[in-house]
DNA sequence: CAAGTCAACCTGTATGACAGGTTTGGAAAA
DNA sequence: TTTTCCAAACCTGTCATACAGGTTGACTTG
């Protein structure tokens, strides 16, 4: 063992190793799906243990900027929100977050996506945002699906907004929508109300398949306003 | 060696160990700033080697959901955004995001927590906020500092909109702020220009002082508006 | 009762070992 | 020559053990 660390550098031998694997990413401008060093080339360059190289690419591995599997070299991770997801739900468990809180994000992000979505989304786009609300629409005995559909269908139109940060966003709260989404379904007690907010769905669609980014964004926020409506009727704050 | 895992339930140690330091800390209903079990004591309960407990504390921690230190057991971290600037800047190292995408969810952010700031602030809030903005006021001469009052006076105001998820979204962009602040100035050539950038940061605090949520949202969409000509006069797509 | 001390506990890191998945070069077959 | 197939080399996942150094809490001492 030699003079390894405490060479004048500091002692965070992790800390350097992850910002080391960052760097190695940067200068050699890897991009998404290109391979990593293997754990043991890598604590050999940078001298430390193989143990401190293995919690740096698992670090990097939960924040989602790499990939790894057994047997397989890590490689570069494509943009991913499955990292954001579990961070606001720890929020949102830990009463560091509210249910309210995230729907006045959401209908802030989302008026903005789906005004973006009438102006920038292809056919295919426009078509699969149109299916997703026509699922909802014949999924009244089985909501498992409409639940499904209708998270689908926000993440559509986030994507078809064409810009990654807010489909980014969008995703993050997948993970609480679908903890929280059939306490403000069952909060819509009467049949009218439910086939309202199904209707809005349908809508939406239509108007962002017509191109229309004005009222896009209105049907989107009524439809966050509706929404906010029937999670304090549950008694959800 | 006996029937660890196999029983049944999948093969995925890391997973599953990460799932039960979660499902812990739901099911004891721990908050921030709790403690968790330490290493040993979870490696026993879950019948797997310190090696897999301490990666899953190591993958929490990078998510920022506990917090660990030498000697010390791990506790429930509060809310931090921490950790998803390194996911903003990789996206944007690997040329998955674009600055002016990044802008875009800004604007549409910030002139919401802006509305909610000069409804929500108080006076503490406030008078922080403008603080920020004279300091950038008279930082011509140590664009660092003015940089810093920069970043600082938009965290200030969606802090002041009382709604943490918009805190972190606003603190994801801090990392790659800080690597494009320097250009976006730089490609204000005129003097009058680099003016009118920190005069509307004044107006901005003072309509959030004043309490007028319209103004104070219109200044922010200007603000951006501004810096998006900024980074497209300087050559950044 | 306050301050200081020490033992027990805990995390950070290193090393060595081995099971089982993945890659890859080259041999064998077409 | 090209394609197919296979075994060796390589790689990650997990375990066990060891020890340095930080933290904590209880016990001792003033």
């Amino acid at each position: 063992m030699q003079g390894r660390a405490k060479d004048g550098a500091g002692q965070d031998r992790l800390g350097e190793t992850i910002a080391a694997i960052t760097r190695h990413i940067r200068t050699h401008d890897l991009g998404p799906g290109d391979r990593l060093p293997s754990e043991i080339e890598m604590s050999r360059e940078l001298q430390v243990s193989r143990t401190v190289v293995r919690e740096a690419f698992r670090s990097l591995a939960a924040m989602r900027l790499i990939e790894q599997g057994t047997g397989r070299r890590a490689t570069v991770a494509g943009l991913d929100y499955a990292s954001l997801s579990p961070l606001i739900e720890h929020g949102v468990h830990t009463e560091q977050i509210s249910i309210q809180q995230i729907y006045d994000v959401r209908r802030t992000i989302e008026a903005r996506t789906a005004a973006l979505a009438a102006m920038r989304r292809s056919e295919p786009q426009a078509a699969e945002i149109g299916e997703h609300a026509r699922v909802m629409a014949r999924s009244f005995d089985d909501l498992g699906r409409m639940m499904e559909a209708d998270i689908a269908f926000h993440l559509a139109i986030a994507k078809a907004a064409r810009n990654p940060v807010f489909t980014l966003i969008v995703g993050a709260f997948e993970g609480v929508t679908r903890q929280t989404w059939p306490i403000g379904w069952r909060s819509r007690t009467e049949t009218a109300q439910q086939e309202l907010v199904v209707g809005l769905h349908g809508e939406l669609a239509d108007a962002i398949a017509a191109g229309n980014p004005q009222r896009a964004s209105e049907l989107m926020s009524l439809h966050f306003d509706e929404s906010v409506r029937a999670l304090i009727a549950a008694g959800i704050v």
